[in-house]
DNA sequence: CGTACCTTTGATGTGAATCAAGAGTAGTGG
DNA sequence: CCACTACTCTTGATTCACATCAAAGGTACG
């Protein structure tokens, strides 16, 4: 593990380097298959994770036992702080989407430089509030748009807005994964995908959407 | 605005007296009708918000105008830190529900004193990270668990489990507010309290609920 | 006492889940 | 290289839970 490794993961990125020294001692690294799991809903929290390649996913289960995902974490990003700073259980599960690198910070180390600098308390309040502001419009999504909306939005969110041309957004995960992310069916996605492709605003493959329209889909999700 | 009144919300009551002092400076305490709003979705953020009489609601709206309510604060409790934070416009509308008292903590105050005071700074923490439990929780309620189910889990949460005996629940707003908090229409609400009635688990009074069996509460709200 | 609002109850409608095939797309082994 | 199997994805038919609509109690307040 090296300072480098920790600097690409815009969470670290900032941080001078003796606090980025202490975080290398308190890390190491490791490697899961695909599907394989990370934590366990009802875990404690023993470390703070970072993905340094592949891809989480998030997830909460019914008693009957299917699973929903609430998140899908990539590369760079890191999950776990509310858990590790709270010292409460894991609210969710974390399993391995495709095989991934991660990194495990140890949770005390985290705990006790929490307190110690003021740099990586800023650090941690942001991507707190962050996530929060994130869940909001999640729930916002859910309870208030209709699951055609809910896909423009994160069409939009994976970044269907930035290029004015014809922007490229490939699924990180099979699509039954990002259906249930969007909190519906495999079967419904299909449907509303096919509703904006025949709409003119995509154009579905295999694996990505090319967008054609983006005013289309950016008036759909409701952003001004 | 005396120290005295800083502590009597848990936020705030366990800080030195030289945080306090600063704090109270920076607070200004001001009185709200019912359904005055405090703060409009879009508003830059220019303070953080303490509850320290009455209800306020935070609710988003549907672009038909429509609103939902995504929490209800109560006397005691603390909103808007992640708007303050974050610098970010505010996710949501707060108004208050019935006649209430705020304080508005200044947003600039706030920020220095997160940057300057390790234990302010641990308590945004901790109050960030309950919220973002608390949000997992209702994210998951909505997608996984029917109405009834949601009502039974309020009803816990609201200390149902508590007494062994017969715990009385008064609703903080009129019910359609609560339902609206608990992601149904008010008819829906109404049949879910019957039903609940009607399993002999809860007897329904005009703004409260006797808990007749506490386990059988527990046992729909999926509590082990 | 009457008006206005909140709440309950019943009848109806609808969006999305579920159920059930079928079509496309890999991976495997002959 | 081509069949065979196992998925994943799409499409259509059906069902169901909840919202909506409509109207009738209740309750509070002037």
């Amino acid at each position: 593990m090296s300072c480098q490794e920790l600097r690409s993961v815009p969470f670290f990125a900032e941080l001078p380097p003796a606090l980025l020294n202490e975080l290398v001692a308190a890390a190491r690294e490791r490697h899961y298959e695909k599907e394989e799991l990370i934590v366990l809903k009802g875990d404690r929290p023993t470390a703070l994770y970072a993905v340094l390649s592949g891809v989480v996913k998030l997830a909460c289960q019914s008693p009957a036992g299917e699973e929903r995902v609430i998140d899908l974490v990539g590369c760079g990003e890191v999950f776990g702080e509310s858990a590790v700073l709270l010292g409460n259980p894991f609210p969710y599960l974390a399993a391995a989407i495709s095989p991934a690198r991660l990194l495990h910070i140890d949770a005390e180390t985290v705990l006790a430089l929490s307190g110690r600098s003021a740099q990586f308390a800023k650090r941690l309040m942001i991507k707190l509030s962050t996530r929060l502001y994130a869940h909001m419009r999640d729930l916002e999504d859910f309870r208030l748009h209709p699951p055609v909306r809910r896909l423009a939005n994160y069409l939009v969110g994976q970044g269907a807005a930035s290029s004015r041309g014809e922007a490229v957004i490939s699924f990180c995960a099979p699509k039954h994964v990002i259906a249930s992310r969007l909190g519906m069916t495999p079967e419904a996605l299909s449907r509303c995908l096919r509703e904006l492709s025949d709409s003119g605003a995509i154009a579905v493959g295999v694996d990505h959407v090319r967008v054609l329209d983006a005013g289309c889909l950016q008036g759909l999700s409701g952003a001004q």
